[in-house]
DNA sequence: TTCAAATGTGGGGACAGTCCCCGGTTATTG
DNA sequence: CAATAACCGGGGACTGTCCCCACATTTGAA
């Protein structure tokens, strides 16, 4: 199911060796400029740093969503995993805060992402939208239960979390390049929170 | 003052008869082009949509966010009136919600808009910063009072309700270009309540 | 050796921002 | 009031960057 569609990407690496060679280098450039200047990085410049012509990078990755994809690929996944982990947690309450918290941290690594996941998160085609959608589902999932519990507001929707979580995974990386986890943490407990003083 | 420095642009438009009509011309298709396409459409589509050459654009506003600025210029006027309106409310909480509630509808007007307002946030010296600042200051009092009154929580920080506010407009404007109220009003409203469940 | 697959140079199109000469406007003077 | 000079604003054209593609060439695998 879904670690086969994550995966599916590894099916995607070219199978002729210097293929495969240019494909990785790509990938590891990529990664190295976008934690440097974020996603919105010049696909040339990932090219040249890569050692490769650019009409290959563009062969491999038609889209500059696409080679976000596969750059996040890995972390995703992780991420991913711990969400079914925290699925299987006793405390709802905290196991939805620790996965949003890790989703905010993972889509704030990078300048931009947040931009590009929720852009993403509608059309299912590209690569980023599956990813996005397994997240999305998890979030719905962790949600679900611990409303079940009683320890969320039974009206608060998934989308609506997690329009509130990609807000301040947006906030938190626009400066600090790398995501800064305490303030993210900070932002989610206020909004999960609440600001307004409780009166006894 | 504040006045004084925010209708302060009015100084800056040119004397000359075809110098003020060119400057007009461009403000109101900036407004348009922003409204259709966000803040980061194309500077010479501007111009040329104004029928100015570009050149002539940038003598009156050598950035971007000079263009932005004045473009929304007395909308933030009027929301910055209302701010004052609302610090002699009798209701705290409701004024900051109000306040909030313009704010984020103010930036999330044209789409990019909160990425250049937290751009400018820092640096002074553009007419965003101030814009702004004020906005901050306006913030930073409403919060202030609605602490004094017990009701918010005293251990919020302005910075912290600004960049949840930026967060959820940045959300809204992303799609839909023009400020969705009621989802931002939705946004805020959990924000502010609280997402988990209160036991009796 | 053969041939499909992969490569990258080089170019077209769009955009931000700058330069600089020209033409019109305003102020000055007779 | 009229003519002229100083000056200010206009915009075409240019540089540099970026995205994306066409095509001739090279390279790896059978």
């Amino acid at each position: 199911m879904t670690a086969t569609e994550i995966t599916d990407w590894e099916s995607r690496r070219p199978k002729r060796a210097d293929a495969r060679r240019n494909y990785d280098a790509v990938v590891e450039a990529a990664r190295a400029a976008f934690a440097r200047d974020g996603v919105g990085t010049s696909i040339d410049e990932i090219a040249r740093s890569a050692g490769v012509g650019n009409a290959t990078l563009y062969r491999h990755f038609p889209t500059r969503d696409e080679l976000i994809a596969v750059a996040l690929a890995e972390n995703m996944a992780a991420v991913h995993k711990r969400g079914l982990e925290l699925a299987g947690t006793e405390e709802p309450l905290v196991a939805l805060r620790e996965w949003l918290l890790a989703t905010i941290a993972q889509i704030g690594t990078y300048g931009g992402l947040p931009g590009s996941v929720l852009d993403a998160a509608g059309r299912e085609g590209s690569l980023l939208g599956v990813t996005c959608h397994h997240m999305q589902e998890t979030t719905r999932a962790l949600l679900a239960r611990a409303q079940e519990a009683g320890e969320i507001r039974a009206d608060v929707r998934m989308e609506e979390l997690f329009d509130l979580a990609a807000g301040i995974a947006w906030v938190i990386s626009r400066d600090s390049g790398g995501a800064d986890t305490a303030r993210a943490g900070r932002l989610l407990d206020l909004a999960l929170d609440g600001l307004v003083a409780r009166r006894a």
